[in-house]
DNA sequence: CGATCTGTTGAAGTGAGTCAATAGTGGTGG
DNA sequence: CCACCACTATTGACTCACTTCAACAGATCG
């Protein structure tokens, strides 16, 4: 539904001649330095982390920030997969849609998540930024020519590898077992211990997605999700303030429950 | 359920000494010759062939063929992540539970696959065979080992990895937007792709797991995987000549279904 | 401040689940 | 070889969690 790779920009868009089909280079005042690497908040919590500090300037030379802005489509399912993504700031949605146009997201990533591994010559998802998004994009081949002489680097892409398809067995019980409520007290504990891992308060969950994209992450539509919203409501284990936030009161019910135990029918 | 790790060999085995808590080294008509990766028939599938001939001793060093028989779970979750496995011969299950033993199975493992990959301490899944299954056992840290000496074989573990990682995502798409129908027709493409690609002729397939086994991997309940063969049956699509074996007589529309296009209703 | 989205709530419908009975299937031993 | 048992698969009747369809309410934004 409404992805359209056109232009990018706006009229009157400052940087005509830079555009790139789906996003541009920093505006001037956030333009990269000699060694953005170094000073890249995302760093300790991706791929570059295994990187020495001497050898910053090589992977700062394969790549340059760039952003888009929320909401577009910057891959798209079937182009060729050219590139692959570190994602520095903001939170990206990747889907997969059957030709009738459901849609499963199959995961949303966040500040030092990695984006594009995949054996195919063309990308088999495709990827939308939630907020306004900013990434480091390098070339499949280059990449790879690095991680021949810093197999550090290649070790840490494995295990972060590894990590992600442990995760998404996960997501699999979720998706293939766990009930409405279970699957949101589970995305909500999720963000939530996303949200601690960044050092913030884990009690208070951003909540940047639509409905309607919560709804295709779990496997559900977005009537039943808000529904649930009400009930967690009327049960006292959240607050929302708004639609884009949620405040945990309960965490540990949210907890049981996202493990499969429903203290209101545990039979 | 029935996940006993206790002892694998009846009274009267040739190797009570040698035994190990979930399996045994092959009985001596099959025992390892010095070089069984060079005569392994699963090599070519596997992980393995990024290592070269000249280089394969060091690798057959590291392991020992081992055998499991049907039924029995050689890795149960919790319990620490020392090894690693490449599946030679066999159909292996892998699965979570939740609490009250709601199960998911996550994948079925065939020759050539590889498993145990994790940053955990300690195995997130259990793994159980499915028919007599055949595997090659690597310590964790040796593999590693192994590894740094030869970074082919650390690119094809990626790669590996990459390619499971697209495939749990496809299997997301259909545990939370397929119907029942498009579920089992995608499980039937899929078996029907593996078995072409072993060479064999692609319209019969091996139904080795239960009924249950396919419902657990396919988030549905062993009555709709029944009625749903059933379904396939009247429609002309397949034949079910032993519980075991299905004959696909319309891939065309099988494919067509599994991709979300039910010639049925499509409306 | 109306227009347009996005989110919530209500009423009714349904695909798959549950519960229950029956039918195969394979193994065992007399 | 058959009779029995235990287990797996199939089929049927009924239920229900979630969906669908529809109306409304709240937010966002020119």
């Amino acid at each position: 539904m409404g992805q359209d790779k056109a232009d990018t920009h706006k009229a009157g868009d400052p940087y005509p001649r830079v555009i790139l089909p789906e996003a541009r280079p920093l505006p001037h005042g956030l333009k990269p330095s000699a060694e953005p690497c170094a000073a890249c908040a995302a760093r300790v919590l991706s791929l570059c982390d295994a990187v020495d500090q001497q050898d910053l300037h090589r992977l700062a030379a394969l790549t340059k920030p760039r952003q888009v802005e929320a909401h577009r489509t910057f891959i798209v399912a079937g182009d060729p997969a050219e590139h692959l993504f570190n994602i520095t700031e903001g939170v990206v949605k990747i889907y997969r849609l059957l030709p009738d146009g459901r849609q499963q997201v199959t995961g949303f990533l966040f500040k030092g998540d990695f984006l594009g591994l995949g054996p195919e010559r063309t990308y088999a998802f495709s990827a939308e930024a939630v907020t306004r998004v900013r990434y480091c994009r390098f070339g499949r081949a280059a990449l790879h020519r690095f991680m021949d002489d810093f197999p550090k680097v290649e070790k840490r892409l494995l295990a972060m590898t590894a990590n992600e398809l442990a995760a998404s067995h996960e997501q699999m019980v979720l998706l293939g077992r766990k009930t409405a409520r279970e699957k949101l007290a589970s995305f909500l504990v999720m963000l939530s211990r996303r949200t601690a891992r960044l050092g913030k308060r884990e009690d208070v969950v951003a909540l940047p997605m639509s409905r309607s994209d919560i709804a295709d992450y779990l496997g559900l539509t977005v009537e039943t999700v808000s529904r649930v919203f009400t009930q967690f409501k009327k049960d006292g284990l959240i607050e929302l303030p708004t639609t884009g936030r949620a405040r945990i009161k309960d965490r540990e019910t949210l907890v049981q429950l996202s493990e499969g135990v429903d203290p209101r029918s545990p039979s």
